[in-house]
DNA sequence: CGCGTGTATTTCTTGACAGGCATATAACCG
DNA sequence: CGGTTATATGCCTGTCAAGAAATACACGCG
């Protein structure tokens, strides 16, 4: 899953899973939803397709995207060992820590401002 | 969760999320174990923070950072919807359509090679 | 074959970011 | 205060990705 979540960090291309996601759709009824230019689509299907989150069917001369879901399933393996740290009953726990500031430190130093 | 997955997007980052996952260090103790220079691994702990994927404590001199999990649980939740498509009995037809190849196109056109 | 639609790729520019080094800041010690 | 350790910031450079425009490619049609 080397590369995936760069992948996943362009929001056009999440918006692109999260429209396959229903269903499977042609590139140019993608472009029409999203608003981008057709080329900028068809660049980010190819990072996509890259990385092995959508694939494609020829139909005639449209080309068909669909979801596939390995990759994210791998990122669903990263965040495992994670996600125990919260559906525990250490929850409580932990939302107490994380609820404690971020130490901003002291603004003028322990012999004071003047 | 705007940013998350780009801050994730950096494998450094995602291996100190990982040395924190099972506890708390001081700046030091990273950077020996991630083999970085220290200002490398104190750039990535802010951009950490400011993501609030981190928090930091103070020890003396030493700065202490723990992971904070309220980013990752956004990342969680986004990814809840496609999880149920393999999580349901519908995983078997997602492998079958998953390991269908990429539609490569003919190598050589209608007419042929020669 | 030549045309038209639908999609992919190339080229260029621009901007973001990681990493290193040098250095600033902060806390402790005497 | 001066020295030392621990961490943060600034500056610089190389790399890489995004975006736009032009163009190439694939397919179906007649």
């Amino acid at each position: 899953m080397e590369a995936v979540f760069e992948v996943l960090a362009e929001p056009n291309r999440r918006r692109i899973l999260d429209l396959l996601r229903t269903s499977e759709r042609p590139v140019g009824d993608l472009v029409v939803r999203l608003g981008l230019s057709q080329p900028a689509v068809s660049k980010h299907l190819r990072v996509l397709r890259e990385a092995g989150l959508v694939g494609v069917r020829s139909d005639a001369q449209r080309r068909i995207y669909r979801l596939r879901t390995e990759p994210l399933r791998a990122v669903d393996a990263w965040l495992e060992p994670y996600r125990s740290l919260w559906e525990d009953r250490l929850d409580a726990l932990e939302r107490h820590l994380d609820a404690m500031p971020d130490d901003p430190g002291p603004p003028d130093g322990p012999h004071g401002p003047g």
